[in-house]
DNA sequence: CGATTTTGACCCGCGC
DNA sequence: GCGCGGGTCAAAATCG
């Protein structure tokens, strides 16, 4: 069994009518290559003109960003589904717990623990656990529409593919249970596969994490001077999501990328606009507006995934190839 | 100093 | 029971 939930792009055109997201995108862009074919009513209403109350702030970030999010680079595939159950969701039991119970120095578990503690149920089969997963296919610029903030935590490398899978869990809060795996697809080396387990327990974060303790810089130092780094990160990229993208509808994606330009130019004005007028609130209010809508949290940038670029790629890869 | 990445070790489920 | 594969832990290194 198996569900199918929308995601973005897949909600945006399904409220708007269309039978697909590629037909939503392709008319979008066509009809009225503006950002504003895609606002949201009360946007589009007022004209970015009305924020009568700085409590409806709150309301009116959700709502951009939920009007950013098809402008978010494009999900070739996004799909949500449930792993085969006959049982309900068992709780890993939490390794601090156990060694709580026992020992770290006093060697495998001989006797389960876990059978003298009711609060903790033994592990059911990984494999049959009801978790529901949401599965991404996207491409190198998908990497970065992600507003969380993650923290890797392990790599593996896995049987029969050449690239490794990073393992990643929310930073944002602590307790969060919300996971995140990305590898490379290994049919298609352009395409990444981004597994999102769990969810979230708490709001989106105002602010990415620190960059500090980050190693890029290194791994980047590391990479030498033979490497594609001597090409602009943003030309990689968009030089990789043209050459990889090998969805069935390859001239409709091209032209996608066409269009992009003048999307960007309109949103980058969209964007001083708003700037502008939560400038106002600012002053009029005497606050200071969480600094989330033009922080890279929305934005992410070329950067900020440059480290995945690194985990993903070995160090001899040249995306341009 | 705190947050992050790296990476080997460990844990667990599954198949043989 | 054993080995394999995948997921997680945690110490060390790193960075701002």
């Amino acid at each position: 069994m198996s569900e199918f939930v929308c995601m973005d792009w897949d909600l945006q055109a399904i409220v708007r009518g269309y039978n697909s997201t590629e037909e939503m995108i392709s008319t979008s862009v066509m009809e009225n290559p503006t950002p504003s074919c895609f606002a949201p009513l009360s946007l589009q209403q007022d004209g970015f003109s009305g924020f009568p109350d700085i409590c409806e702030t709150t309301t009116i970030l959700n709502e951009l960003e939920e009007f950013y999010k098809p402008f978010y680079p494009q999900t070739i595939l996004t799909s949500s589904i449930s792993v085969p159950s006959n049982t309900e969701v068992v709780k890993k039991p939490n390794k601090v717990v156990q060694k709580a119970h026992q020992h770290p120095l006093s060697g495998s578990t001989s006797g389960d623990s876990t059978d003298t503690d009711p609060e903790i149920k033994p592990r059911k089969s990984k494999k049959n656990q009801h978790k529901r997963v949401v599965v991404q296919q996207v491409t190198i610029d998908g990497l970065s529409a992600d507003v969380w903030a993650w923290r890797k935590y392990g790599q593996k490398p896995i049987k029969g593919s050449p690239y490794p899978r990073s393992y990643y869990r929310c930073s944002s809060s602590k307790g969060c249970l919300a996971r995140k795996q990305v590898e490379r697809s290994r049919s298609d080396p352009g395409i990444f596969v981004i597994t999102y387990s769990a969810e979230h327990n708490h709001a989106h974060p105002t602010r990415r994490s620190s960059l500090a303790g980050s190693t890029r810089s290194k791994s980047l130092m590391q990479r030498g001077p033979d490497t594609s780094t001597d090409q602009p990160l943003h030309e990689q990229t968009e030089l990789a999501v043209v050459s990889t993208t090998t969805t069935p509808d390859n001239n409709l994606v091209t032209s996608i990328k066409e269009e992009e330009f003048t999307l960007q130019e309109d949103m980058k004005k969209l964007e001083e606009r708003v700037q502008i007028l939560f400038e106002d609130i600012e002053e009029e209010n005497g606050i200071v507006m969480p600094d989330i809508l033009f922080s890279d949290d929305l934005f992410p940038s070329l950067e900020d995934f440059d480290g995945l670029l690194l985990d993903q790629f070995p160090s001899n890869f040249d995306v341009r190839a």
